[in-house]
RNA sequence: GGGCCGCUAGCUCAGUGGUAGAGCACCUGACUUUUAAUCAGGGUGUCCCGCGUUCGAUCCGCGGGCGGCCCA
């Protein structure tokens, strides 16, 4: 049986898997190493490619422009004694020429055991070719790495989204797009780095570990500390703790880091996701409505060149001043033009009324929810999509905004917006309530929701109200969502194009196989 | 979580209740400035998995897996 075994997986084997194996052997035979240390470049692919993009053929002939470079093979044309590949260096393409009368007999016998995907060293002179394309006349090559699997096709590429964040190594191979979306990301990235610590802003990172899931509301992700025999959750927001640090004197702070929210998948939610969140005492969240256009407009001219972006075929301009609205006033005017009858603020501070006209909208609200809750359910069903264009909604219920504070003359509501753009909300920000007394009764309700079965209910956490208690200055905050901007900068439709490696639920031979795909299946 | 759709060669995709197809890739040969190189030949496969219906299933039915879109 197992000969038998054997002999089909033999069977099996895809030839381009036995050729690339033997293209290998081949080489070895010829006394190249094969799997070589490092080899002395002159200048990445990019940066010959940068340097000489305009420089014209007789300049490269009389000047001699001589280097060495390296990179993955990703065309080869085989002319018998001579052979143009294309290598890159993952940011840029540049052909080369070999020809049998310019490389000693060992090097020529490599070009010739070559396949796509594998990596070389080269050193040559510069040229243009009649079709004027810059490339090297390879005078040296030298064998890097081998590829022993075969690379997508050159002219539809890798398409399968799925394969394409499964095995985002190949997508980044044969796609240019997918790099350059990772190389915008840094860029926005770098920017609001230098946005914050030009303002004075100091950079920390607070626990990911916590065993209060706070400053939020969402489901955790549980975890447990073996020596500690302690239940652990990996944070939803580090908002507690870096109130903490303004509390202790860090009137500027920001993080930049994951958070990790136990719920659906969608084109806008991964489970882990990357967050800004800056703080600034003496602040509120009107001057932070200001920061944040002012934040916008910056990384978006900085990091892709305009505040004007292509999403999902509109026009998107992050040119403040954005529209401002009010919650209350947003959903009363699309429930009024949604149902075709005046439907006023009041309608939506009373229980019974907002109930009946959310069930009139087509929702089901719970019996634990209040007159605030329902009416952000209704907002989140009739506004936020209509949201195109950067707008503010601004002044929330205090219902959902347990660390928010109360505006002066209306304790139902707080001095809290969210910025939405493309429909999607990109930026949650308020003023922080840093009444140690409310924040304990705000808690308290919270735990309250929780026996009513709400899971996304706020914890109590017994510290941070002592950390009010000594003092937290007025402070304003904010929350952006990374990946979120990411996709609007990119023009990317779903979050998982702008993570490198998202959630996907694992497929038996991502952990079982190794190197070779071939073995799947076998049963041994 | 619900509905719809998809899964066929390394990749991109056709297709059929009766020995499985194309382009690229790959193999053999020709070719020393090509550009999706070209020319001549070669089809390389667990048709996602399991069960059922059938003389016979990649196709039909049921269940499952993974993914996509829409909804919640």
């Amino acid at each position: 049986m197992l000969f038998t075994a054997s002999l089909m997986s033999e069977s099996r084997e895809n030839d381009q898997l036995v050729q690339r194996r033997n293209n290998l052997t081949e080489i070895t035979k010829l006394g190249v190493p094969i799997y070589p240390g490092a080899f002395r470049c002159t200048g990445s692919v990019l940066e010959i490619v940068t340097e000489h993009s305009e420089t014209d053929g007789n300049t490269l002939d009389s000047d001699h422009v001589n280097l060495a470079t390296a990179g993955r093979i990703l065309i080869v044309r085989n002319f018998g004694k001579a052979r143009f590949l294309v290598i890159s260096d993952g940011l840029s393409r540049l052909q080369i020429y070999l020809r049998k009368d310019s490389l000693c007999e060992r090097d020529f016998a490599i070009a010739s055991l070559l396949d796509v995907g594998d990596f070389i060293g080269l050193e040559g002179r510069l040229f243009r070719t009649r079709t004027d394309e810059l490339t090297v006349w390879v005078s040296r090559l030298e064998f890097l790495a081998k590829c022993t699997l075969p690379l997508p096709e050159k002219w539809h590429g890798l398409t399968d989204i799925e394969t394409r964040h499964r095995q985002r190594y190949l997508d980044l191979i044969v796609n240019p797009v997918s790099r350059s979306v990772f190389e915008t990301r840094a860029r926005i990235l770098r920017e609001i780095r230098r946005f914050f610590v030009d303002r004075k802003f100091l950079e920390v990172e607070t626990p990911m570990m916590q065993p209060v899931a706070g400053g939020a509301l969402a489901r955790p992700f549980v975890t447990h500390h073996n020596a500690q025999d302690m239940e652990l959750y990996l944070r939803i927001a580090p908002e507690l703790y870096l109130k903490r640090l303004v509390v202790g004197g860090v009137e500027r702070v920001f993080e930049i880091n994951r958070n990790f929210r136990n719920e659906g998948i969608s084109k806008q939610h991964n489970p882990e996701f990357t967050m800004l969140e800056f703080y600034q005492a003496y602040s509120d969240y009107r001057e932070l409505m200001a920061m944040t256009e002012d934040l916008l407009a910056t990384v978006a001219r900085e990091a892709v060149g305009s505040e004007e972006v292509t999403y999902a075929g509109e026009t998107l301009s992050f040119r403040p001043p954005y529209r401002r609205v009010a919650l209350r006033q947003a959903v009363c005017e699309a429930a009024t033009k949604k149902l075709g009858k005046e439907v006023s603020e009041d309608e939506l501070r009373a229980r019974s009324t907002v109930a009946l006209l959310a069930e009139r909208l087509g929702l089901e609200p719970s019996e634990s929810q209040g007159p605030g809750k329902i009416t952000v359910e209704i907002f989140e069903h009739l506004c936020e999509p209509t949201f195109i264009q950067p707008t503010f909604v601004h002044d929330f219920p205090t219902e959902v905004s347990p660390l928010s504070k109360q505006m002066k003359n209306d304790p139902d509501t707080v001095e809290r917006f969210e910025l939405f753009v493309a429909g999607m909300e990109l930026a949650n920000a308020f003023s922080e309530l840093n009444d140690p007394v409310d924040q304990k009764l705000r808690f308290q309700e919270q735990l309250r929701n929780r026996q009513g079965g709400d899971l996304e209910a706020h914890q109590m956490d017994h510290d941070y109200i002592r950390a009010l208690e000594y003092g937290l200055p007025p402070t304003a905050g904010e929350g952006v969502g990374i990946d979120r901007l990411v996709m609007v900068m990119t023009n990317s439709p779903s979050i998982r194009d702008v993570i490198l490696f998202p959630l996907m639920r694992s497929k038996r031979e991502d952990s079982e196989v190794g190197t070779n795909p071939a073995s799947e299946g076998r049963d041994d």
